[in-house]
DNA sequence: TAAAAAAATGGTTACGTAACCATTTAACTA
DNA sequence: TAGTTAAATGGTTACGTAACCATTTTTTTA
């Protein structure tokens, strides 16, 4: 491996020099720098980057971690996030988090020195959380959040879980499954709030019965289909907590004959998409804003970085409904 | 920031004990790990990954250089290629390539120490190959190759077109039109190429109006869309180089009041997850194989690094038609 | 129980870089 | 032109770790 000292003797000056042209070519003569430069070509020198940054503290690296890519809004969090790091001179260290391998993931992350960290896979009540403040290395929230309400940039939750499912009941709809996650997950927590709030000023009552909370894996959401499909008296329409869930549940539903919206209608949240796309057309909630949650956060955190502060970010991002046709208007009963 | 040094002092042990409770815990009594173990908690000691790789030449850490998330054939490799490798002790560096940040992709990636590379994006005569030869690193293919036909994963791309193709004859398609990307892409040539083979054989005119190879952006395949339309003999079946471009094409004749098959039949190549939601139901040729191109070559290049020698592989997998529905047949004509 | 072997621990060093301070060289200034 | 200041370059060090070799302690063997 060639190192800077090596293209110090071949240009026959100082590795300090070298270390100059490298990263303040300003502080250098013009003779020196080219030939520095014409040593560093000749012998292709590469600056080690563990080296720099074991000297420096810092690595120009942020870490992410993200949900699984088998859920589109990872996909698009992804993308967005790591564009916008490149862009701004950053590196982007992407970890898939299941909610179970965590504790590798921190390992890693804490083993090199990433200048912040971006994630969306944290509990409400996860102790995770102390660790990251006590690390000193600024990080930010995106899409959950932290019981603590600190340094986040969420969706309003519960307005799109009331949006999604009011709009059922605008349509007529009383017979509504309720599919979601886990709810010591703030996103799951807020939209079946919204749920639940949307039942009471509706009027209605919630049947248990119709109430799926569990793991959101394909798997197991056939287990909820094959439930649902048990129940004496089914759903006229679904209120999925995610287009994750919405699109896989359609799926099941049109594989098993169905049609949709005709036999059964379905609202997702999260505005994903491929849920736009003209053989989907998912109706859902999803924020107003063009700018897709992990890119407003990447933002925040690279600021946080450059100005070397860490305010409290808090970020609700306004909701709104996505009409489009996976609903359909029932008849009023008598 | 604790170093080993500092838990060494407070457990009144050596450094050299330190490092060897953390790396070769057997080569310790028990009471002086015990003794050790508790400095580490105590003092919330983590390892710096940047010291270790500069003084180890190596991180435990493999590039990826993947194609873009939004198409789903990278969701699907970039999943399976991280899953694996983590399984397997190795943490990923995920980079998403356009074809066009290239340069700085292999800055990042030659500036750390990685043990290996894993990459998608290559031309058919990158010179970055020869780079990458140079580098020493152990690195593979997938899903494209390098024209001097060395380390890659991929599929019979050829068959894959020519049997594309083929299909969309036996049910008597005679105006078919090619939507694929450049040819200096591997997968792009190779299926191209099957595409030209299945007309010769079957004994039809290509018509160079109906062949559209550029960029494969939403926006330029919208640009396609639009000329196709202007045909004066619209074609009645679309052939796509990949199953993300067949989604794309999908979405653009529906959203026009078009219907797929009836009024426009649509294989792709690629045989996506997505493209078996029941919405979409895309017919396309995959490979047989049930596991993914990405996760074969991961295998490969972790075996490559652990065995520490750089064999040659070649695997070019076999594939099949998935008859879906999307295709409609023709009838003769007189 | 003394000698030999094995196990456990410690001391020193290199890895490649940038920070820091020291020195030399060039450019002004009076 | 000497004196002062600024620009350019060099020398030395620390960063935190594991490799390597040296030393001490324990165990085994005769």
């Amino acid at each position: 491996m060639v190192s800077s000292k090596d293209v110090a003797k071949y240009a026959g000056v100082s590795q300090t020099t070298v270390s100059r042209v490298v990263n303040t070519p300003h502080l250098v003569k013009e003779p020196t720098y080219r030939k520095v430069m014409a040593a560093i070509d000749e012998l292709n020198y590469i600056p080690d980057g563990n080296a720099r940054s074991l000297v420096q503290k810092k690595s120009d690296t942020i870490a992410l971690i993200s949900g699984p890519l088998y859920n589109p809004f990872f996909v698009e969090t992804t993308t967005s996030i790591v564009n916008y790091a490149n862009e701004n001179g950053f590196k982007i260290n992407v970890h898939f988090s299941n909610d179970e391998n965590i504790e590798e993931i921190y390992n890693a992350i804490f083993e090199k020195k990433v200048d912040g960290i971006i994630l969306s896979s944290v509990l409400l009540e996860d102790p995770v959380f102390e660790k990251l403040e006590k690390s000193g290395i600024p990080f930010i929230l995106y899409n959950r959040k932290h019981e603590n309400n600190k340094n986040f940039v969420e969706m309003d939750n519960e307005q799109a879980g009331y949006l999604a499912t009011d709009y059922l009941f605008s349509l007529n709809h009383k017979e509504i499954c309720w599919i979601g996650g886990p709810t010591e997950m703030s996103t799951f927590k807020g939209r079946y709030d919204g749920f639940l709030k949307a039942f009471q000023q509706n009027n209605a009552a919630i049947n248990p019965e119709k109430i799926f909370i569990g793991k959101t894996s394909k798997e197991n959401l056939y287990q909820t289909f094959l439930k649902v499909e048990e129940l004496s008296e089914k759903p006229t329409a679904i209120c999925a907590a995610t287009d994750a869930i919405a699109i896989q549940m359609m799926d099941f539903y049109i594989s098993a004959g169905y049609k949709v919206p005709e036999d059964i209608s379905i609202i997702g949240i999260d505005n994903v998409k491929i849920g736009q796309h003209a053989s989907i057309n998912l109706t859902t909630v999803g924020i107003s804003s063009p700018i897709d949650l992990g890119r407003i956060a990447i933002e925040k955190l690279i600021k946080m970085i450059q100005q070397q502060n860490k305010p409290c970010v808090q970020i609700t991002e306004a909701v709104r409904l996505f009409e489009r046709k996976t609903i359909i208007k029932k008849k009023k009963e008598a």
